[in-house]
DNA sequence: TACTAAATGAAAAAGGTTTTCAGTTAGCAC
DNA sequence: GTGCTAACTGAAAACCTTTTTCATTTAGTA
């Protein structure tokens, strides 16, 4: 199941929320983004088509998504916030040179065991999980060696 | 192997830093507590044995440690840091309920293989991950049906 | 004891996020 | 269509956390 516009649309109504020309413009910016986007990157992107609309109105959307489910909220280092819009087949995780900030993206992190006992062992309803892998690439790695 | 004040001091002069009765009451702090806190929460702390130390020499000191890393550093939701000394007896995780902010340690993550894997693939020397899964805890499920 | 690089704290600056409020609009009833 | 109302928007201000700057102090060493 993919999240289209039409879906995410039917998801706000369904919880009470409005459809304005800046919510679609903002989830069509986060639709058609494969990369995890900052609430001001969203604002810089939706500005080129919707110019006026305010960052507030980005983080209070965002806000709605989030609570409905329909993005992912990433904390990575520093205090940046990013979004990336839930796409199930996308699932992918980060692994990340502490020295360089270099991202690599896997896919199969294979957590559906562990998942299930957690579930069934807290009575959780487990909706999602965040994997990243910190280490030293192998550029940062021979430069630590030469120096 | 468990960072004790001595091991942390050993490795902060290796460092080629000093050791400042402001920095020991940090370690000290971190050391003695096994929750996740944040710098201002360590501050709080920190001042009943030094008042008038700066929340300044705490991020300072925090930067240090992670550096070295002595210290694990977390990012929930929000924009909180938090940090937690590292005990490799105690590496844990969270399973965080979206609704309340509920947080259940869990220490078995088994990500051994794939990180093997992983840095096999990626030439990555990796030193650690940050594990979290997200859902919806009982009493809010059934606050969610009731309402 | 004297020297120097490193560390500290106050204050200001810088970011990011949230709140407030007056004006606007989407969605619905008629 | 017209009108109504709750929801939404944008500007500005408030808020918080984190970083920078700079004058002063101190740890570690000779
Ligand atoms: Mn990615
Ligand atoms: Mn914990
Ligand atoms: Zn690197
Ligand atoms: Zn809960």
């Amino acid at each position: 199941m993919v999240y289209t516009e039409k879906r995410i649309e039917h998801a706000l109504r369904q919880g009470g929320y409005k459809i304005t020309p800046q919510r679609r413009t903002i989830i069509n910016a986060i639709i058609h983004s494969h990369e995890h986007l900052t609430p001001a990157e969203i604002h810089e992107r939706v500005r080129r088509e919707h110019p006026g609309i305010g960052l507030v109105t980005i983080y209070r959307t965002l806000e709605i998504l989030a609570e409905l489910g329909l993005i992912c909220e990433m904390h990575a280092g520093g205090n940046c916030r990013s979004y990336l819009i839930r796409r199930p087949s996308e699932h992918h995780h980060h692994l990340i040179c502490s020295d360089c900030a270099t991202v690599i993206d896997f896919t199969d992190c294979d957590l559906g065991e562990l998942e299930r006992r957690l579930s069934k062992e807290t009575s959780f309803e487990i909706s999602g999980h965040l994997l990243e892998f910190v280490g030293l690439c192998r550029k940062c790695r021979e430069k630590t060696m030469a120096g």
